[in-house]
DNA sequence: TCATAGTTGTTCAATTTTGAACTAGTTAAT
DNA sequence: ATTAACTAGTTCAAAATTGAACAACTATGA
């Protein structure tokens, strides 16, 4: 640990509005999603990370990343989204310890009904509060920050 | 809905970057502070917000606005909090519903402990990631946005 | 003044998350 | 070839969150 500890007040402000905007942001869509879908917003995102991969299918320890779940929470996450018949468990040919998560036909579907709606609450939520510059500025500051998280 | 529906690359760019990063950060800084101190994030944000608020103390309501959580879960966290002597509960002359969180001076030690310790994660985890350029611009469009989720 | 509507905070049961322990399979090194 | 170390995913119990229902109080307005 260095010295140079503390936040000056820019800093600060930054660290807050991230973290307030951060929350607010997330609990006004999932409120939305749940009432228009019954699904969470972290339901949406594993069906919209398994739709955008090749043949809709990801393994657990990979999806576990991109979403940022533990492994059993996504272990659990998966169980429901499969209760519901949105996504199915697959044996993984190549390394026997695997598993692929696939989204089904049904999920494919409930996805592309969820989603207009969804994205139209993350517009009027996030994207519309942006001026074209700052999404551009935003938009790769964010970047940086969610790779370092993959290191 | 207008037809307006769907976001554009950069866009979508902007909202996967903003829910990874928040939640790789977020994490991080959870796993951090829960080892040096035993203390959540959540558990952080509380503290640190009493013990800016005149005379360590905040309206449960009010609190829980700027935490972003719902009643019962602020309920909840403070009763964890109390139990560990780090809050306490004090009765409101001026409304007979109404409840203060109250920061003691044993929860004011803690976190007058764990905060260089934290910022500096906040710091390596976070703020460093950004040119001083982009820090503006980023805290400028969230305190925006932060905003719009108080209307 | 009285009733209606709204606010504040808590409680409770159901759901979800956490984190350590575990099984099973793979990799690497000697 | 074995062994040790590592990785994938699940299980389980404890802890935290959700959201509706509730009790107590305050504000509004006829």
């Amino acid at each position: 640990m260095t010295s140079t500890n503390w936040l000056d007040p820019v800093e600060m402000r930054l660290w807050r509005a991230f973290l307030t905007s951060t929350s607010s942001v997330t609990a006004a869509l999932d409120t939305q999603l749940k009432a228009a879908t019954g699904m969470s917003i972290d339901d949406y995102d594993v069906l919209a990370n398994l739709s955008e991969a090749p043949d809709q299918r990801l393994r657990m320890s990979e999806l576990s990343q991109t979403v940022v779940h533990s492994r059993s929470r996504l272990t659990q996450r998966i169980d429901r989204l499969a209760d519901r018949g949105w996504v199915k468990r697959e044996k993984c040919e190549e390394d026997a310890r695997g598993t692929w998560a696939v989204l089904t036909k049904q999920g494919m579907q409930t996805l592309a009904e969820a989603a207009p709606h969804h994205l139209e609450h993350v517009r009027a939520n996030f994207i519309d509060h942006f001026t074209p510059d700052e999404l551009e500025v935003v938009m790769t500051a964010l970047e940086r920050i969610a790779a370092s998280g993959r290191e």
